[in-house]
DNA sequence: ATGCTAATGAGAAATCACTCTCAATAGTGT
DNA sequence: ACACTATTGAGAGTGATTTCTCATTAGCAT
């Protein structure tokens, strides 16, 4: 049976805790502050068994590789600033998107990824010369 | 300077006259029909400096790898049906998204992804045990 | 027509995200 | 405490996509 053990644990609060979806290695970096000795190939065997358990959910966003969120957040979009890369929750939906589609398309699902400037980085960009946001 | 290959128009040809996003997969295979020998180095090196010129947009679907189009459509979003994997073209976009996003966070640009049943597939999920749509 | 050199074809190689292998470690039921 | 075996760490391996190398081909200016 399955085995309750210190990685899963950090792995699965490191998801749990963060306020926005994370990638594997983020998952990792976060997770050996609990577990020093933790590698990716745990994380990735630990990130696929929560997700068949539905402990946690996959987020795909274009052109980048997956990232996991809590399954407990309820249906929501993303954000991804152009300047730190961190991917945030918009809370917020345009809703009845059916109609977009052509017809004899039936819509049961959607993805909508907002691209700008997170609000630490818009204020980095006002400072003349500034280099990064603090999450680089 | 840049010269006019058979294989530059044979490539750049195949996306204009798509009415859909393409892989470089599917831009080798159209193109080979004009040009036989094409390899797909060739079609990645032609992508990648159309892109560069502005003739062709790049499309990121959540999960998926890259696909090009035309540069000439206007603002548009994408659809992609669960069943045949095509993805086509939508029309119309629910606009003001800045609203949706947290204050202090500045939004220039915005992806949409809807997915469904294309109206062929739909049609095949009423005829009882039918697979496959015809796009397979 | 000729020469210069950009572009191509073919296959090797790099990249990246992810999975597997296997010996060692560590949960869990008894 | 012990035994059983699920899980782990480490590194090799995989598959898919994209890029590179280099000898050959073919645009284009003359």
């Amino acid at each position: 049976m399955e085995r309750s053990t210190r990685q899963r644990t950090a792995i699965h609060s490191a998801i749990e805790l963060a306020r926005r979806p994370l990638s594997p290695q983020e998952v990792l970096d976060t997770a050996q502050a609990e577990v020093p000795g933790l590698c990716l190939a745990t994380v990735y065997r630990n990130l696929k068994s929560l997700l068949d358990e539905g402990d946690i959910s996959l987020v795909n966003l274009p052109g980048d590789s997956a990232r996991y969120e809590s399954a407990k957040h309820s249906h929501h979009h993303h954000f991804q600033c152009h300047e730190c890369k961190r991917v945030f929750d918009v809370h917020g939906c345009p809703g009845d998107l059916q109609q977009l589609a052509p017809k004899g398309f039936t819509v049961d699902h959607h993805e909508l990824t907002l691209y700008g400037r997170c609000d630490e980085c818009s204020v980095e960009e006002t400072k003349e010369g500034a280099v990064g946001c603090g999450a680089n």
